[in-house]
RNA sequence: GGACGGGUGGGUGAGUGGCUAAAACCAGCAGACUGUAAAUCUGCCGCUCCUUGCGGGCUACGAAGGUUCGAAUCCUUCCCCGUCCA
């Protein structure tokens, strides 16, 4: 565990703060608190202990998670403390908001290999030195029977009832699992273990930051300030990004993956992630979409400067450059990458063209693979592949470029 | 514990003995058009085999059995979900 970082007593004026922090804000609850809090920290020199709570659900986090992170950051840049809480219990239970069924339980195992993977991920925008990172088992896995009836005492069914989530399930005839009740009070509890002053959430959040607040009250704790941020929509343009929709771009990803997919978003989807998963000040984005309108700045060229942004954040300028050359090559040129991913072969017998894009894992299965060559989206080489029957050599040292579907480039070597 | 309703492909949801690999819609994929945007249009959309044919085989309608030449559809048992009553 990272040790709690020292005070500084040194901040900004409280103004300067607030308009920083305020920038792509949904909501702050309650408006008031939050400057009252940072005029207490400058008074006294504390910093304000602030945390974002993420369960460990998957291996891998995504643009969507960034938002809130990059939140969670610029308290940071502030000098104030930055915690990041692994929900590593509370992934156990699973968190009902949004979800039309309850969450198939993940084992603690899952759970730890997975909070490996999203530490080294969230250092990329945090920095590692100045955060405190907390488990919730560290207090959760303590309570006893007794604790967590008492917990569970300190809040009403009316109440949990109200979210829309149980709502619209009960409306629907849906079932509702008891544990399900559970996961904002145990949360709640993170809360009251932290003794934070500040939780950051998504919108979606909402209900659960609010029964945060109602608990640390009644623990005797003066209630956190609940800063909600939009949620970022999908690559679809409809929907908000989740690994499940398929609608992602992940931070781990390749820069030419994450740059493709950038462009694939609508244009007006743009400004969104301009504001939520950028650095640049409201000012900016203004002006861009201003010259956007008035025709000065092509809507392509702005986005490719966004997609350059967003990898540059993860891989740095070069990577992010690179990719966008070749996105220009690849898809306006219409060549082929500079650079494809390379799959080494071993030399042997020829392979059936829809057998080998099974096992290059470019294709589901056979018949889809018959499917993406009848529909003539497989290339070798440049030169359009008809029959997914045809054997392809691989008796001799040699390479070429295999494209299936719009995205995907691989340059065989066969060796 | 009782009464009633329900469980169909990634999702919604038709289908109540053969015409059903299962309507329709959504999502997804490919192609055209473009700025790999959106919108639009066209096609595909369980797996597999080959002699690629309006071909063959296999798997699939909560689970397991059964009736039948033939079952998502009928029967039995079981599991799961909901509503109401207690």
């Amino acid at each position: 565990m990272t040790q709690p970082v020292p005070p500084s007593h040194e901040f900004k004026p409280v103004d300067e703060q607030l308009a920083y922090l305020k920038k792509g804000v949904a909501e702050i609850i309650p408006e008031g608190d939050l400057k009252a809090k940072l005029e207490h920290s400058l008074k006294t020199g504390t910093p304000l202990r602030v945390y974002l709570g993420v369960d460990p659900t998957a291996p891998d986090i995504h643009l969507g998670h960034t938002v809130v992170l990059r939140k969670l950051k610029h308290f940071q840049d502030l000098g104030h403390t930055a915690i990041f809480l692994i929900g590593d219990f509370s992934a156990m239970i699973g968190d009902p908001t949004g979800r039309s069924e309850t969450r198939p339980p993940l084992s603690r195992e899952e759970v730890e290999v997975n909070a490996k993977t999203y530490l080294a991920q969230v250092f990329k925008l945090l920095d590692p030195a100045k955060t405190e990172v907390r488990y919730n088992s560290e207090w959760l896995d303590k309570l006893s029977s007794y604790d967590v009836v008492r917990l569970c005492g300190h809040y009403r069914l009316a109440r949990m009832l109200e979210r829309e989530d149980f709502r619209t399930r009960l409306a629907e005839s849906q079932p509702i699992s008891v544990h399900e009740l559970l996961y904002p009070l145990l949360t709640a509890y993170d809360a009251v273990a932290l003794k934070s002053d500040v939780e950051i959430g998504a919108t979606e959040q909402k209900f659960n930051l609010l029964v945060h607040r109602d608990i640390q009250r009644e623990y005797g704790l003066a209630s956190e300030v609940a800063l909600t941020m939009p949620i970022l929509v999908g690559l679809d343009g409809h929907r908000k990004m989740s690994k499940s929709l398929g609608n992602y771009v992940g931070i781990t990803e390749s820069p030419d993956e994450i740059f493709g997919k950038i462009m694939s978003i609508p244009d007006e989807l743009m400004w969104s992630y301009y504001e939520l998963v950028t650095d640049r000040t409201p000012a900016e984005i203004a002006e861009l979409r201003g010259e956007v309108a008035n025709g000065k700045l092509h809507p392509m060229d702005a986005k490719m400067n966004l997609g350059q942004e967003i990898i540059a954040g993860f891989h740095g300028a070069d990577a992010a450059q690179k990719a966008a050359d070749n996105f220009q090559r690849v898809f306006r040129d219409r060549q082929g990458p500079v650079e494809a991913p390379v799959q080494r072969l071993p030399r042997g017998a020829a392979k059936k063209l829809s057998v080998l894009l099974v096992e290059l894992q470019l294709a589901p299965s056979k018949s889809e693979a018959d499917r993406l060559v009848k529909q003539k989206g497989v290339e070798i080489d440049g030169v359009l592949a008809e029959d997914p029957r045809q054997d392809i050599d691989l008796s001799q040292a040699r390479e070429f470029l295999l494209r299936a579907g719009k995205k995907k480039f691989l340059r065989i070597v066969v060796e």
